[in-house]
DNA sequence: AGCACGCCGACT
DNA sequence: GTCGGCGTGCTC
């Protein structure tokens, strides 16, 4: 029974800081709050949004708010999404508040910042419209026009400190905040009254009223409704035209959602796919996660299939009977390959079930996705990482192809999660099946199937008459001045010229030089900011940071000793495709790196060009080494290959093998292919495992190393950052974190704290601190995680001053 | 994060 | 005495 105290609260968390649980009550008209809306409440003496994440019944206290109003008349975030972002703030450490962030489309997070404006009090002081200095500067600022602290902050000398005295004279006050309500996007429908029938209407209208005439038989056509968006797609300027029709009383209008998605599903390509038969053995895997989606119980597969092998087209099949079940899936690729190959295959499959997300969306696109998914039009969703968050009803199935890609790990923002294992978490919340596909699984994952964690199922032939490509290896070194290929790589490249074959040409470092020294002082050019060497490049005259994006004209005379002998060495792109462009002057070579694809849609266009072979050499960076199929190309060439193993990063031997293997299997789908590795040490193991295609030697060789030392899957990692701008600050505060951590923990290895490859990036100097916990021991994680939690608040508050930040990274993906 | 409050030295 | 700087602690 309840007592008259018992009343309903609910825990608010805000998706910005300050986070952290608020309790507010709910106000007596408690049908309308939800967990999972949006709310307003008062926050000290500001407005805030924030979610309810929990409603319960409590006893009242005199200190507790009541909820202002709803913003959501369903819950914005389902419920077993918001079970998922607490997942994620416990696993990964982080707030409860940067998780759900993530899961709010931006389309529907508050439009701008608080602002400040003049009040009446302001307003009505009148001395100051005629003085001069930053206060009057400020007054007269906001007299036009609302600012936002930075804003202020920005454009005035001691910003701050202004606005502190105006706040406290009372001449300002915060403007509302606006949350975007509807999830839709809005727009005017038009419908045709019937008063008039149409044959009466055109009658009735002059010769000369064209478009006043094309309005009405628009309207005639598409059944007499019509809306603003689509008449604006066809001509603009209907606005007055309808407002012409409303007052005769032709049609009303009402504002609508915009029912179809705008430019977001444009543009999306469908791919010819050839006739969708199984294999026996692809037809095997059906049988089996078929088996398992009917259940409707949580069950995990592991697709190792190489390239070629076709998961998509397992995928597919399970993705339809997932449909026939009534059950919606969410399928995450990597963000690189959200280009047609397999959206495209999706949409022609399952056309207006399937909705596409991809990073170039605009807010407003992102919310008309959301919507859709929502609402149940959409029962497929595909998109990068932050898909998993996708509102889908029932939801059975999540692919979460090339599982190993590292552009599932989110590490800057918070939440520093992996979207892969955040997934398949939902997955087990949902009851849904996770279906896990990589030619060369994570080792993590990799093990975790033989741990029978997963369900392994193995695709190892190629589908179709694809056979497997040649690899040689061969040295190659800068010394030899013998120029960027090999004579074996050469001459190869040379008869795929001649016979019109296509090659693709693999070198992982941008620019045209990669370091600059003056052979007299032996100074090397560094960037300002960051402990790394300029890079010199050739399009656009510049020396630029990789890391901070610093540039600087070009220099010919050395800043230290005016020397004027600056040696410009070290191969990237641009250097290569001189180069080549040198050796084969006939031959048409397209460079695709960052630098040529920062336009939107440039990166599509080069592979598209590559695909209708108007080019004959694709040189670039690991970008080209990423899911495409040209059936053109016979030649494989990989430059600097030891640089991928050579990472300062337990995991550098597993990105290589992948790498590599994956630049081998761009060809060789249309028959025999070759591939050319250059490497300075050609006698590397791990280069037998490419040329031997055997992925299970080098996850043996890698079990046994990281064994040893306690890497994963033999050990979890936690890394902890600090960073600075202070050098002296860093080491202290790095060093004193560790001796906290070292007297509370036990049962873990805490090694450091320890300068990171790249000591300073930005301006700032860093430490790391790296602790090793015994592999799945959820007794000990669970206290390293809970010391965490009470230790770093303490230390982000004791450096706060000091511009101190303590960066946590559960299962970090390099180290 | 913002904002209030309280404690100090520098000015009217 | 008052203004403004900055350190500390709280926000349901």
């Amino acid at each position: 029974m309840q007592t008259p105290q018992h009343i309903n609260l609910a825990e608010i968390n805000f998706a910005d800081t300050p986070f952290g649980g608020y309790n507010y009550r709910v106000p007596s008209n408690t049908s309308a709050y939800k967990v999972g809306i949006r709310v307003i409440v008062s926050f000290g003496s500001r407005r805030r949004i924030g979610i309810i994440t929990r409603i319960y019944k409590g006893d009242d206290d005199p200190r507790l708010k009541d909820i202002l109003e709803p913003i959501d008349q369903s819950p914005l975030i389902p419920d077993d999404v918001i079970k998922l972002t607490r997942w994620i703030a416990d696993y990964y450490v982080c707030e409860w508040g940067e998780a759900l962030n993530a899961a709010i489309p931006s389309g529907l997070k508050p439009t701008g910042q608080e602002k400040y404006k003049l009040s009446e009090l302001g307003l009505s002081e009148p001395l100051i419209a005629e003085e001069s200095g930053p206060a009057a500067d400020l007054w007269r600022a906001l007299r036009k026009v609302p600012l936002s602290v930075g804003q202020i902050r920005r454009r005035f000398p001691n910003g701050s400190g202004l606005l502190d005295k105006f706040r406290r004279r009372g001449w300002v006050e915060l403007t509302e905040l606006e949350p975007r309500r509807s999830i839709h996007t809005m727009t005017v429908k038009y419908s045709w009254t019937g008063e008039v029938s149409y044959d009466e209407a055109r009658e009735t209208l002059p010769e000369k009223a064209h478009k006043l005439r094309k309005a009405v038989d628009l309207l005639d056509a598409a059944n007499g409704q019509i809306t603003q968006k689509e008449l604006s797609r066809i001509q603009t300027g209907f606005g007055a035209i309808m407002r012409n029709l409303l007052k005769k009383g032709w049609v009303i209008q009402n504002t609508v959602p915009v029912g179809v998605l705008s430019s977001a599903q444009e543009g999306l390509e469908e791919t010819a796919d050839g006739v969708a038969e199984l294999t026996p053995r692809q037809a095997e895997i059906v049988v089996k996660v078929r088996a398992a989606l009917k259940t409707g119980k949580f069950e995990s597969f592991l697709l190792h299939g190489i390239t070629g092998s076709g998961k998509t087209l397992v995928y597919l099949e399970i993705i339809a009977e997932a449909l026939a079940l009534g059950k919606g899936s969410i399928v995450m690729v990597p963000e690189i390959s959200l280009t047609p190959q397999l959206t495209g295959r999706v949409r022609r499959r399952f056309g207006d079930n399937v909705i596409v997300t991809h990073s170039r969306l605009s807010p407003t696109e992102r919310r008309d996705v959301w919507a859709n998914v929502r609402s149940g039009k959409a029962r497929i969703v595909i998109g990068p990482r932050s898909v998993l968050f996708a509102p889908m009803r029932e939801l059975g199935l999540i692919v979460i192809d090339e599982e190993h890609d590292d552009s599932y790990c989110q590490s800057e923002p918070a939440p520093r999660y992996n979207g892969r294992n955040a997934a398949l978490y939902r997955a087990r919340l949902c009851g849904a099946v996770a279906l896990l596909g990589s030619a060369t699984p994570d080792v993590c994952s990799y093990n975790n199937a033989l741990d029978k964690r997963y369900r392994l199922v193995e695709l190892p032939e190629r589908y179709g008459k694809g056979d497997v490509p040649d690899i040689w290896v061969v040295k190659w070194s800068s010394e030899a001045k013998a120029g960027i290929l090999s004579p074996q790589l050469k001459s190869r490249l040379q008869q795929r010229l001649e016979s019109k074959e296509q090659t693709i040409l693999l070198v992982n470092r941008r620019g045209f030089s990669t370091i600059i020294k003056c052979p007299d002082c032996g100074d090397v050019a560094n960037c300002p900011n960051c402990d790394i060497t300029l890079r010199y490049h050739r399009v656009g005259q510049k020396l630029a940071c990789h890391y901070c994006g610093y540039e600087q004209t070009v220099i010919d005379v050395c800043p230290k000793c005016q020397g004027k002998r600056l040696v410009y060495s070290g191969l990237g792109t641009q250097r290569a495709q001189r180069e080549l462009e040198a050796t084969f002057p006939d031959a048409r070579i397209e460079r695709m790196d960052l630098d040529t694809t920062r336009r939107l849609g440039a990166h599509q266009e080069i592979l598209s060009r590559f695909a209708r072979r108007e080019f004959d050499v694709l040189l670039g960076t690991q970008m080209v080494a990423k899911g495409h199929d040209f059936p053109g190309v016979t030649l494989v060439g990989i430059l600097l290959a030891d640089l991928e193993w050579l990472k300062p990063d337990f995991r550098s031997v597993e990105k290589a093998f992948r790498m590599l293997t994956q630049a081998s299997g761009r060809t060789g789908r249309a028959g025999k292919g070759e591939v050319v590795i250059q490497a300075w040490d050609p006698t590397h193991p791990m280069l037998r495992w490419v040329q031997g295609h055997n992925y299970h030697k080098m996850f043996e060789a890698e079990v046994v190393s990281r064994k040893e030392l306690g890497y994963p899957p033999f050990g979890d990692l936690i890394r902890i950052l600090v960073r600075c701008p202070d050098q002296k600050t860093v080491i202290e505060a790095a060093k004193s974190l560790k001796e906290a951590l070292t007297n509370q923990l036990t049962g873990c290895v805490i090694l450091g704290p320890a300068p990171p490859p790249v000591e300073k990036v930005e301006k700032h100097y860093r430490r790391g601190i790296l602790l090793k916990l015994p592999k799945r021991n959820i007794a000990v994680t669970r206290r390293v995680k809970k010391v965490l939690r009470e230790v770093l608040p303490e230390f982000r508050n004791r450096y706060k001053r000091a511009e101190v930040r303590f960066i946590v990274n559960v299962d970090p993906v390099e180290i």
